[in-house]
DNA sequence: AACTATTTATAAGA
DNA sequence: TTCTTATAAATAGTT
């Protein structure tokens, strides 16, 4: 729809390839915009050019653009989850490029957090539990940077890594630990036990003084107790 | 660009809205595809009708859609993270559908999935694992559905889930029977260290007898071993 | 689903 | 970049 008709295969000329995509890039999203307004349909698009500049339209329902985007993302994360098993090395390149942009075009709110972050660098529970509630509730969605919920998100995913880690450790340590005290309880227990038994035996045989009933069922109830397994 | 100028405005007429949202999707998508093409860009649409049908493109570099997604993943991934916690009945109910709408569009592979999940319906884990490696060898990306890795997704998440959930179980249990196990041993050796007291002050009224050095020793020692706490 | 009168998008040029 | 303009493409209303 120009000067003349134009074949659909990648433009050889640098500028004019810039031109074009500008153009068609600014035409496409407002036909995105078209359609969701006209039709009552959700549209999400992205565009990222060939120097990886990302440009994207969200027809965004409830001034957010997540709730489109949901499936997709559900789609996405899972085909990423079980490719990364297998990925290439090239594809991790990618991935680490990308995120080295998302880094740059949200600089100043990484940096911003960055700070906040070295607050509660030694990890205090309380201080991450403070930074998230105040994120969540300056987080009406729309005003809050992207670049900023990122890195409160690996904050987070961090500290839930890290208290896992450390259940299951002091856990361990505890079983470990009860085990110790109950084999030495066990071991003491045997040697009163027959510490007992000759004591007995030696009183008996030297003066024959009886044992009184009640002295002696207290013995057996407990030695007879079923230990728990 | 039609017999009149139509204003971008939600069109009232149920069908004529049906037209017009049919032909300008398509319109979109080719002209998405035309900019991923002639300027060498990565390019991701989305767009969700009215009646909750999904349409897609994806330049998708590598014969997959997810480089080019990766990066708007992680952003609706984030802040879906942090809304949940905040959501709206509203929005669950609309994460409910949504969900509903992939599991309508990809009946076949859930399908047959069903059939491999049915087989380690008991949670064999050996199976498990299997199941995932055949789907990690089949998936050459491009020819495995969504459906099925979506769903083969949930089954990991739940397996997992289980499992952690089973070994804080089975950790817990196992601390309180060794504290249980504690306290009775402890009550046992109480008693025989207080009825071997007993006895042997018995036994000194009664003969004057003299308990050897060597079992005294023996019952210090014991008695006075640090528990470990 | 086709047709076609129009509008809209945009290629090339400035 | 931005504007202009000739022309190609898209599409609204009609059949």
């Amino acid at each position: 729809m120009g000067r003349k008709k134009l074949e659909i295969k990648p433009i050889e000329n640098k500028s004019s390839r810039q031109v074009t995509f500008s153009k068609r890039r600014n035409g496409l999203i407002e036909k995105a915009r078209q359609l969701s307004v006209l039709c009552d349909a959700s549209v999400a698009l992205l565009v990222v050019s060939a120097s990886r500049k990302l440009y994207s339209f969200s027809s965004g329902d409830n001034g957010t653009v997540f709730q489109i985007c949901w499936d997709f993302y559900k789609v996405i994360n899972r085909i990423f989850l079980l490719c990364s098993a297998v990925a290439s090395m090239d594809y991790l390149k990618f991935l680490v490029k990308i995120l080295d942009r998302y880094g740059k075009q949200h600089g100043d709110d990484l940096k911003a957090l960055d700070r906040q972050s070295k607050a509660l660098d030694s990890g205090s529970h309380h201080e991450l539990l403070e930074l998230v509630e105040s994120k969540l509730e300056e987080s009406n969605v729309d005003n809050v940077s992207v670049g900023s919920l990122v890195q409160l998100e690996e904050h987070l995913e961090n500290a839930l890594s890290v208290t896992r880690a450390r259940k299951t450790e002091l856990m361990l340590k505890l079983v470990e630990n009860l085990k110790e005290k109950e084999k030495l309880l066990e071991e003491e227990n045997h040697v009163l036990a027959s510490q007992m038994e000759k004591s007995n035996l030696v009183r008996a045989e030297a003066d024959n003084m009886e044992v009184s009933p009640g002295q002696i069922s207290d013995i057996n109830l407990l030695v007879t107790l079923p230990l728990l397994n």
